[in-house]
DNA sequence: ACTATATTTGTAAGCGCTTTCAGTGCCGGT
DNA sequence: ACCGGCACTGAAAGCGCTTACAAATATAGT
């Protein structure tokens, strides 16, 4: 079933269907009925590999994320592909685990699909002289399409970001806790992406600002699992007792307050205090990050920061439509707010 | 920078880069050389829209999926694109909703692209006679390739589905708690899905063996969201109290063990339980359902049927992989075990 | 050395669509 | 009646690739 089927059983030639698929106006209201119902009533779709061939595009976007299976990734799409349709682009996605080279390879294989655009989701984009290594197949992709970053940034021509002010949202909230009295505030990260290291510089300065060192020994590289912050501060906090193989070395770590980057080692921490039988937020101030439905999973409910990041998404998609209308020239990078949502880990 | 140029550059005809890009035998060492070496300096990529025109396929399956931000699916996605991409199978993902209309569309859309073959997850894909419309356009899709259900079955030619034994693990489970003593035992679920159907008739065949009666107020079809089925909860038990508009009709529910179909409807039981002061699990027992990250998130952590998602990915997989090298005649369904994983919901 | 056969390479015909360019038929203006 | 112009339609040339088939070259057998 191809256009020449149509084109015979509507009695026209095969340039007035593609003229009459495509809405081209030059075409006669009469023949265009005629068209479409024969379209319609034999099923018809057009092969998209020679509608492709025929134009070079066909109106997709490419959405790259390190790991669906991230709460914060898998609603970041969700978003997008909501936003993409609303725009009439299709999506193609694909996940790229977290190895560069991996990453690159995905890249290659959404460019060689010739999507109009690519939107790379996920802080692990790094960015801001991080690792240049890192970002340089960024660049290259950008050559070739705009590349649309939600969540991360770098720098470079047709690349655009579009942030959270992850900085001002630390710096706002480690502030809170110091002035709630809190004095050792545990950082709990798991990578060394460009919204971490916003987020990390947010809570040095503000201890800075307060008068206070930043100690080394309270800013934490964590995995993202739940059990496995749990046991971490479990350990670290361990006096050093002679059953203990992997024992605490040195003075046990000791903090009234936690601010994680995401909510999964946020519930890490609240099962922390549970195990260790202190009290939230009394003994303990907790909060995490994303607002995602962790946050109200656990007990006490989490306070979290939300990064509004369905606002993000609509605004990258949002200028992509707008780029690729012939509007070339925007801001480089947008840095949006943020909104602390106060449930039970904090007073 | 087509194949022609690459053809001129390496002194060969394009049909013999053609071969070499698609690993034929039939070229010689040298040859097939120097053309790589071409390739290489040149960052030639084949064009996806020409090679999908010549021979009618990317080797590429289309996921279908109701919501990638639901943690089943995004899980079941991230071991779909895992295998798929072990097996050498490039994958192209859409996010469908839950209306049928959109489902189809989508389908059509994926379709359209010429997916070798299409993976339809998420147990909202209902069938066994449930409702017939949901079904006939899985069926037509069917007729063009071959359609792959994972926890959700449709009967039809060329359609293949991998569920779990949702019925033994639900008959299993609500046998064991009317062995701990528990007599009224509530059960959630949030959808009409084959899988939802399953799991309801193990729940009513474990009562029934038991020699109990179905009490149909205790069957409770609610949306999974934690916030909302516990104040669905809290409302169903309400004294009718004069204050409460919305008040509960007739005589306040009661129950002693709640079985959900999702985790997520689970915690919202443990929150209700919090919310009412019931001790958990000696006052009330809670089993879940999907063993995701939130049943650790909780407090106490919640017991679950863990439905070996990754299993039945992997097995769907390797049965499409299996189908497309040309092995045809394989059984239409097959049905995996299950683990119950006992945390503090349960006793 | 000389076929017969195997191996490697090139030629050319599509794949199904878009789009340019050249009609074809019809209108009003003169 | 004639012509320029307009609205519509069709013929045909690609788009970049795969692959059947033909041609050319290499290998083996005698």
């Amino acid at each position: 079933m191809n256009i020449y089927d149509i084109a015979q059983q509507a009695g026209v030639s095969i340039a007035t269907v593609s003229r009459v698929l495509n809405g081209s106006e030059k075409v006669s209201p009469r023949t265009r009925a005629k068209v479409l119902e024969v379209i319609e009533s034999s099923g018809y779709t057009p092969n998209i590999f020679a509608q492709g061939l025929g134009v070079g595009t066909i109106h997709a976007v490419g959405i790259l994320v390190p790991d669906i299976s991230d709460l914060f990734m898998a609603d970041s799409v969700a978003f997008l592909e909501q936003a993409l349709k609303e725009n009439g682009y299709s999506s193609l996605l694909a996940t790229s685990g977290f190895d560069r080279e991996s990453k690159e390879r995905h890249v290659q294989m959404l460019l060689s699909k010739k999507v109009d655009a690519l939107i790379l989701v996920g802080s692990t984009y790094a960015g801001a002289g991080l690792d240049p290594e890192e970002t340089e197949y960024i660049r290259r992709a950008a050559e070739q399409v705009p590349v649309f970053l939600v969540n991360g940034h770098v720098q470079g021509g047709n690349i655009f970001s579009c942030v959270c002010d992850d900085f001002g949202a630390m710096y706002n909230v480690t502030s809170r806790l110091l002035q709630q009295g809190r004095r050792r505030i545990l950082f709990m990260t798991d990578s060394g992406s460009y919204s971490a290291l916003q987020k990390t510089e947010g809570y040095r300065q503000a201890l800075r600002d307060a008068g206070l060192p930043v100690d080394p020994s309270l800013m934490l590289r964590v995995r993202n699992r739940i059990h496995l912050v749990r046991d971490l501060l479990l350990e670290k906090t361990a006096n050093a007792d002679p059953g203990d193989s992997a024992g605490a070395v040195g003075a046990p770590l000791t903090f009234d307050a936690v601010i994680a980057t995401d909510d999964g080692m946020a519930v890490g921490a609240v099962k922390y205090a549970a195990a260790r039988g202190l009290r939230v937020p009394e003994d303990l101030e907790i909060v995490g990050y994303n607002n995602s439905s962790l946050s109200v999973a656990c007990e006490p409910e989490l306070t979290s920061i939300d990064n509004l990041l369905s606002e993000m998404c609509e605004t990258t998609v949002h200028r992509l439509h707008q780029y690729l209308s012939g509007d070339h020239d925007q801001p480089q990078e947008v840095r949006l707010g943020w909104r602390l949502v106060e449930r039970g880990t904090t007073r």
